[in-house]
Order: C-alpha cells, then sequence, then structure tokens
DNA sequence: TTGTAAGCGTTATCAA
DNA sequence: TTGATAACGCTTACAA
C-alpha cells in the first residue's frame, strides 16, 4: 500500500512507479522492465503493467530517471540572440529533426538579455541537466570566470567553429560565398565596391570579408575601390550603410553585404533618395532568407544549407555523445549556392574616367 | 573520504556535494546550507564551504534537486511552428525576461514537425520535468489521447486563449485591431474590401474577422463589397491572395490582412503586375513586424503590446505557480495600436458606379 | 551551529 | 521470470 494521503482533495497527486505497481499486482522492478525491456517480462505480466500504466497515465519522472542514468537526454541549443532565431529556424529544425530521431529533446536558449540568463543556460549546463550543447554562431560567454565549454560535456559549433581548440563543428565555406558575391559583381562590371560588414570579429564576417578582398584584388581592384563599411546584420545597418552611401562623392556601384537584412536595410533607403536598384546600384545579400524574394527588388543572395547545417552538427554531437572517444571529423564544411535574382545588374555606364578607360 | 575511483583517467569527474562537503570537512548538509540558507551557518564555516565550491567547480545536479524538491522551476513555451518564432521573438523576450527575473528557466518547443517531438514535449509535462506551461498561440494536440493540459500543471496562454475551460490567458483585443484596419480603410474612402485571413479556425482569425465584419456592416458595406479570402499568415498565402485579386472584375480598393507577411507577400505579387500601391490599392497589415517598415511600400499595421503580452502571461504564470489557489484574473486583455504608413491612402476615384453614386 | 539519516522516483544488480 | 535492494545527489527534519 502507498504511504500517500489518500484523500488530497485538492492537489492531483501523480502516479508513481509503485502506484503501477500496486494496481498490477508486481514489484517496482517489474513496472520498470516491462516498460524499457519489455522483452525480459512475461507477456501476461506485460499487459497487465501496460494496463495499470494506462489506467493511471503514468509516465516516468524525468528528474529521477536523469539521477539515476547520469543522463538527461537533453541537448541545450544556445543561439546569440533571439531574434537571430528567424534566420536560424531552419537551422534549429535541422537539429531538432535529427535529435528527436535519436531520442534527444532540444532545448533552446539565447544568450542575449540580463547575465542573469546567461548564468541560469550555464547552470543547465554544469548542474548536468544537459547532456550535450550546440553553439550556433560565435562566441560563447565566461559567467562567473567559467565558460560553458568547461563543463565537460561535448559540445559543437554550427555555422561557426567554437572558439576553443578540440570541439566540432559544422560551418558554411562564408569566404568561397563572399568570393562567390564579389565575382558575381565583377563579372556584372562593377568596378567600385562598397562591403557591409557584420560585427567585427564575428568568425563569419572576419571569413567573408577575407573572401571578398581576395576576389576584388584578384580582379586587379585597388582598396579605394573596395570600401568597408561596418554593420551588424540587422536591417538597420543597412540603412545607415545607405545613408552613408549617399553621401558619398563617388557611390559605389556592386555592394557586397553580409546578411539580406542589411541588403534590403540599404536598398530600402538608397531608393528612397532616387537611387535605383539594380539600374544604379547593384546589391548582394547573404544568407536567403523568405522576405529576400518579396522585397524591391527580388534579392541576389547566396543560400546556405540550412538544415544541413543543424543536421550536421547534431549528428556530431551525437557521436560524441553515443562513444566517449568517438573521433568524427573536427570540422565540416557545407556550401552555399549563389541565387541571382533582380538586384543585381550589368554595371551603369558611366562617364568615362581615367581609371575605367584603362582597363 | 569518497567510494569514487580516484583516478579515472580519462572522464572528468564531476564534483558532488559530498566532494565538498570533505573538501571543507564538514557535512553535506552544512553544504547544503552554505549555499541555500547562509544565515544558517557560522561565517567561518561558510567561507570554507564557499571556497570549496569554487575551488571544485560545484553546482548543485539538478536532477537531484529536482526529485528531492518535486519541482524544477523551468517552464515550457510551447509554439505552434518554429517559423512563427521570427514573429513571436519579443514575445519569448518578455516571457524570459519575467521568468528569469523570479529564477525560473524557459524552454522553448515547436509543436510543428513529426509526432514524435510533440510526444517528447508532452512528456516533458507529464514527467514533471517542468513546473508549468506557456501556451503562444492557438490549440494544443492531443497526443496518444491525452493532452498537455491535462497534466495537471499549470497552463496560461498568451496571444490566444487555450481551448479548455479554466486556464489563464493573456491577450490582445483581436476585435478591436481588426475594427480598427477596417475603419481606417473606410475613413480614406474604400467602399470595396478584401479580407485575407488567417488558417480557419484560429483564435485570432475567428476574432478578426468578427471586427472586420462589424466594422464593414456599420459602415454600410454589403457583403458583396468584403470578400474573405483563405490564407495562413504567410508570405505565400498572401501572392496567392494577390494572383486572385488581379483576376478579379472588379477588384476591391482596400485590402484587410491577418498578418504582416501575408500584406506584404500581396502587395509584391500585385505591384510586379503594375497595381499601384497605394494609388491603386491600400493594404493593411497586421503585427508589425521589423520588415513592415522595410518593405515598399512600409506598411500601415497594427502593433501588438508583444512584450507586455509575454511579460503578462509570465507573471500569471508564476502567480499560479507560487500560490497553489491564487486567482489572478483570468484573462487579461491589451491593446494594439494602429500604425499608419504608406502602403494606404484615399480610395482611387473611379469612374462612377451605381453604387458609388448612390451613397 | 552542525551532523545524521530519511527519502524524492528510478533503474541495475543480485538472488531467488 | 520476478522481487528485494542499493544507489543516483540533494534537502530537511530531527538530534546533538
Amino acid at each position: 500500500m502507498l504511504k500517500r494521503v489518500k484523500d488530497s482533495p485538492r492537489e492531483a497527486q501523480v502516479a508513481t512507479i509503485s502506484d503501477v505497481a500496486d494496481a498490477a499486482g508486481v514489484s517496482t522492478a517489474t513496472v520498470s522492465r516491462a516498460l524499457s525491456a519489455p522483452n525480459l517480462v512475461r507477456a501476461a505480466t506485460r499487459v497487465r503493467v501496460l494496463d495499470a500504466v494506462r489506467a493511471l497515465g503514468y509516465t516516468p519522472n524525468q528528474a529521477a530517471r536523469t539521477l539515476r542514468a547520469g543522463a538527461s537526454r537533453m541537448v541545450l541549443v544556445l543561439v546569440p540572440q533571439r531574434n537571430s532565431i528567424p534566420f536560424f529556424a531552419d537551422v534549429l529544425d535541422g537539429v531538432d529533426a535529427e535529435l528527436s530521431a535519436h531520442g534527444y529533446t532540444m532545448i533552446m536558449g539565447s544568450l542575449d538579455g540580463p547575465e542573469d540568463k546567461a548564468r541560469r543556460l550555464a547552470d543547465l549546463v554544469f548542474s548536468r541537466h544537459v547532456d550535450g550543447v550546440i553553439v550556433v554562431t560565435g562566441h560563447v560567454p565566461t559567467i562567473d570566470g567559467r565558460s560553458i565549454l568547461d563543463a565537460g560535456i561535448p559540445a559543437v559549433g554550427v555555422c561557426a567553429e567554437i572558439d576553443r581548440k578540440g570541439f566540432a563543428s559544422v560551418v558554411v565555406d562564408d569566404e568561397a560565398c563572399a568570393k562567390a558575391q564579389t565575382n558575381h559583381l565583377i563579372g556584372l562590371g562593377h568596378r567600385r565596391l562598397m562591403y557591409i560588414a557584420g560585427p567585427d570579429g564575428n568568425y563569419n564576417e572576419v571569413r567573408r570579408y577575407r573572401g571578398f578582398v581576395k576576389a576584388a584584388r584578384a580582379a586587379g581592384l585597388e582598396a579605394a575601390q573596395t570600401e568597408r563599411h561596418p554593420g551588424d546584420y540587422s536591417l538597420a545597418a543597412g540603412a545607415a550603410a545607405g545613408r552613408h552611401f549617399l553621401g558619398l562623392a563617388e557611390r559605389p556601384t556592386g555592394i557586397v553585404c553580409g546578411s539580406d537584412e542589411m541588403a534590403i536595410g540599404f536598398i530600402k533607403t538608397v531608393s528612397l533618395a532616387g537611387v535605383r536598384c539594380p539600374a544604379d546600384v547593384s546589391v548582394v545579400g547573404f544568407d536567403g532568407i523568405d522576405f529576400a524574394d518579396f522585397c524591391e527588388p527580388t534579392l541576389t543572395t547566396i543560400r546556405q544549407p540550412r538544415a544541413a547545417l543543424g543536421a550536421g552538427g547534431a549528428r556530431a554531437l551525437l557521436a560524441r555523445l553515443a562513444a566517449k572517444s568517438a573521433h568524427a571529423p573536427l570540422r565540416t564544411v557545407l556550401h552555399g549556392e549563389l541565387l541571382a535574382r533582380a538586384s543585381t545588374g550589368p554595371a551603369p555606364v558611366r562617364l568615362a574616367t581615367a581609371a575605367a578607360v584603362s582597363r
């Protein structure tokens, strides 16, 4: 018999394994086996147990399980800011699908907001509440002098490598993508370019800018023809870059953006001032968000294999979770693809300058 | 002394409370007290304990705590689809901020994807892994014949009421907002309207359409002047509505949309066919997403108090979590606000028809 | 002020 | 094939 107060009028009691055991007339061990290793239990017994489970609406207590097993089958996915989640929706879907298929549950947390919140996420890791971590993009902060990476549980970077040795990652070939953006414009005859950057030091930003510069140099463009304007991937940053552009004496004709949002913000801003895209200026975005196909004009951009990035990251983590010493590849590189749409076109014909003529 | 194998070369062992107790030369009870009720411990002891905690990098095991306490201080937030998260980003921020401030951690899950996933989310609830649930928008699915709402833990609806009695909710006055959309167009002289709907039966959709119809009728518009076109809040649905519009013999001049995405999809589609907005057709969105200020033309829309919705929902849940019999208000209604921008203007002057003349 | 010990709900080990 | 029992790591009466 149960020790529990039988008639607590208010609180609905939750059935435990011993309630089920009592109801089925077996021991708790048998209930546990009937649920997790059914073939170890005689068919008749199993049926009785499962009936009792259904009748009582029993679900095993997760905390007890985790405590006992030393593993929670939960994975924490860290996203830098909540408002970057739209962008990562497909990545997260890829992660989630893969984890779900292997019996894992995904917990999401964003690192923006008060430090409290980040601390709570770190606690999830240090308190062994999750078995592994997937870091989507970028930098893992240090809270109270220690990093989530110190917890000794597997971690995998997606979209960006983790800024510390020894962690696996699944990334896109940012440098090659940026070269594709740049060469697309150069191929259309653009000789004066502007690059609208992501946040300084950002993993993707560093590589994309490198690709931009390399492609421009390879085509013989000078530094003066390849201005870099700071940004942070937001609509507002694109708008700011647009205002800067409008103030320029000699305007670039090709704009390479680190994100679709910046491209859209840029185009909107310069359009309002009468600059036509692509007649006067061509703009290439990065990411391939849904809106890129609904803005005016539709945006030439880079499509990343987002679901594949997420799924790959999840697989890499699962491999580490399964075998303690798994040595799956430490770095997987996937490829982006240029989508040529309406925001880019031939460089406008200008009054011939010395530089233009010389080529 | 610890029973644990002292020199396991591979696996980094995690410090437990008894490691700390040993290091500090006290009992586990004292360690526990030093951490959760410091004033019950002599200062000198406390210092020794805290030093040991730091030295060992000890974080209490969450599973053990949860098991012991019967509560996890975690809240599950359910979102219908991951790709609706962008829209709800601010709502989620509101929830998160409020929960964090009260020592709770937010777990997010979306209900799209394979049934497996939904089942796993349901398990989080039935297995007592979370203390409460916030349902953002809409309908809670039934898995294996039982609903998450059956688990007997507190649940609160945000943006939409939960489709069952007895649960609190924080919502916006959808009907009034839709009236504001509609009256804005009517005030500009539009007499033939089209309504682009959300999913059939959707909580918000039902109320918004009701508001649309009431406002139209109050202004004397007939059913023939207020067509309803189905949709699902997506860009694609807006585009589809746009194609429908283009095929119409007598086109409406005012479009009331259930979301900004549909408004943007609509405008893009009809613009490509040469229809000018707002000269030929005025469009009102709903939500006030960031892109609404960067599309062409900028979108007249309804701004919802999103962070307040989230924070209100979190507070309502916390109230129920704190006091078993808390009877905070069951339904809180917040107000949306019309943002008049460039996508709406005076109704175009047309060839006078009998109907137009008669008014 | 501190220590002892019971117990939260599971599962794995060992016997029967 | 099943049952008794000992952990898992923590908190909290109750004792000292």
